[in-house]
DNA sequence: TGAGATAATGTACACGCGATCATTTCTTGT
DNA sequence: ACAAGAAATGATCGCGTGTACATTATCTCA
């Protein structure tokens, strides 16, 4: 049970370890006998290539590195967001015959996304749950002057073109507003998520153009901020039950916050439909789960994986260097969670 | 900007290769001037031990594939299932110093987990998602004849005694259907996923004892079977209904069978804690988003991944080889979807 | 102080493959 | 039947590292 190597086909075929290699790599010219020669040789040895060797020799390890942010105790990957996702990367690789690198980065590590492309571990990289701070912009700007191939997903960075992937968050976020606008709410509050993601900042400019497109005043207080877990909309229903009186719908940025906001507020005796409207965004499946279901913007989250993958498979195949982004639409979804609840009794 | 070798460091540092390899992989003996000396030199070019080639020389890659089941248009991962093993695996990887190789397989093709082990391209490999069809058995127990690491995860075989993480689905079952026979239902249905998968066996066992050992003769009318889907669950909610005078409590196999059949019930007018209990499985986030709150047997998938990354990484490392099977506990989760309307409006 | 032991470092090769270049075999046209 | 070109195949090397073995420097103890 020793390893086959392509000299033992070789001797068995009768032929040089080259014609063995020319089979396999199908390289031509390459006489059709010869050919079914090696290919049964190689079948009753049972040999497949040793990929290390190859990926040593081509110096490709034919892997993509998919970089997920990794929380100790949070598990990042049950989370909607990350699994659609990674589940369209792995759709596209899967296609191309790339292995996907699952690479988990702890967020007090430093980033050295440098030192990962100089090991070869991976061939290029995907870089999901980036954020807007110091260190990171930085390294990825570097991988980006040393042109390795790269892109980003659902993240951008003011003043830099980085290759990226995202999603309409302005427009999904004003047509999320525009709906409550137009259904008749006026008092609309906004539970964003952290600032270091800019789908977060264009969410508010959204909700704030909305507003006042609408000629409404915006209000500072109508502004709550959780992290986007289901957690963090829970514990803000606590401030927010204080002001319902002023609020009458309220946009979250994503679904998970919008479900606790939902369950904290029904602890206050504040629900959906009779007290106020509400909409979430991601269009996950827990949208269709709850009562009343959720109106929410749906984001091709899986798509925009996939396009990352083949953006970064361009990148390495073709040679595609220049500064790539791109903005998928979004859509908007209504539920019942938008309307009164009189319209439903009707 | 080429690529920087052990040669120019050796040569900055004014030693030889070999010197460096022994700094970079601790070997002793070695001077600590020496030592310094190459560290310094190796800083100063930004030098990073090439993975690809390491890889090849000690025929060891460093990576464990994690096969996932891929279908098409369902995005697998994003089940909370999945996903929650898969974290579990890459904190267990990571900590030490493993690479993540994500493998999809199609259902359809054929499965050759020799030809992957024979590639090279991982050390060991975790199977999710395995069936008990007749292709598949076979490949397996080659593994294990040749005692290649590799672990299954949720899935064991009858009569082979593989390498599995499981939990205790008989005892998960049991205690579920023994609830609500102390709660005093009676008439309990059985809504069951694929029997290729050995939990839904294990799970129609528990089902079974538990009637049994409260005298209550079987029916086999009650018992459903989705494919562990939420619109499975929806539309074997067409079917019960027709028989809801019979049906005073259903265990569901999974909470995405159970939420999809409590809202097609609901369509058909009958309602959890009105018109019956329904307990489900897995103890996934969505439990508590519907109302009521799904009571559920939580089963720690995480923990699982982990252990299972734990077998394959001792089997590599230790060389441990004797068939290792562990059940891990369940827990069974009460909430509100068990309990009769009356007792809610006490 | 010198010999033997031991610590420290150097030399050289294997790992299995892709790919270049050299060589042999075949084909074609007259 | 033969030359010239094309097609097919063979010999060989390099990829960057780990590591066995050879060599040299240092220490220890009488």
């Amino acid at each position: 049970m020793t390893i086959v190597r392509r000299i033992d086909v070789a001797n068995l075929a009768g032929v040089s370890e080259a014609t063995v290699s020319r089979v396999f790599n199908n390289v031509k010219p390459l006489r059709e006998e010869t050919k079914q020669k090696v290919l049964e040789a190689a079948r009753q040895l049972n040999y497949q290539p040793n990929a290390l060797a190859q990926s040593f020799a081509t110096g490709k390890s034919g892997n993509i590195g998919v970089i997920v942010p990794y929380l100790p105790k949070v598990n990042i990957i049950s989370t909607h967001y990350f699994s659609e996702i990674l589940g369209g990367i792995g759709m596209m690789l899967a296609k191309n015959n790339y292995n996907l690198l699952l690479i988990f980065q702890s967020p007090q590590e430093p980033k050295n996304y440098i030192q990962l492309f100089n090991s070869q571990k991976f061939d290029g990289c995907i870089i999901l749950g980036a954020k807007d701070v110091p260190g990171e912009k930085e390294e990825i700007d570097m991988l980006h002057q040393l042109s390795h191939p790269y892109c980003l997903v659902n993240q951008t960075f003011e003043g830099y073109s980085f290759h990226s992937i995202d999603a309409e968050h302005y427009k999904g976020s004003f047509d999320a507003v525009s709906l409550l606008l137009k259904k008749g709410f006026r008092k609309i509050a906004f539970l964003n998520g952290p600032s270091e993601y800019s789908n977060s900042t264009e969410r508010l400019k959204g909700y704030q153009d909305a507003l006042t497109s609408f000629g409404i005043e915006l209000h500072s207080e109508w502004i709550f901020r959780g992290n986007y877990s289901r957690t963090s909309g829970y514990q803000v229903a606590g401030e927010m039950a204080l002001m319902m009186d002023h609020i009458d719908a309220v946009f979250a940025a994503n679904d998970r916050m919008a479900i606790g906001l939902m369950q904290g507020l029904n602890q206050h005796g504040y629900t959906v439909g009779r007290d106020y409207a509400l909409i979430g965004y991601d269009d996950s499946d827990v949208t269709t789960m709850v009562q009343p279901q959720l109106s929410s913007v749906h984001v091709p989250l899986f798509e925009m994986g996939k396009r990352a993958a083949e953006v970064v498979l361009n990148a390495i195949l073709k040679g595609h260097t220049k500064p790539f982004q791109e903005n998928l639409p979004v859509t908007l979804i209504e539920r019942d969670s938008t309307n009164h609840l009189m319209e439903e009794m009707a």
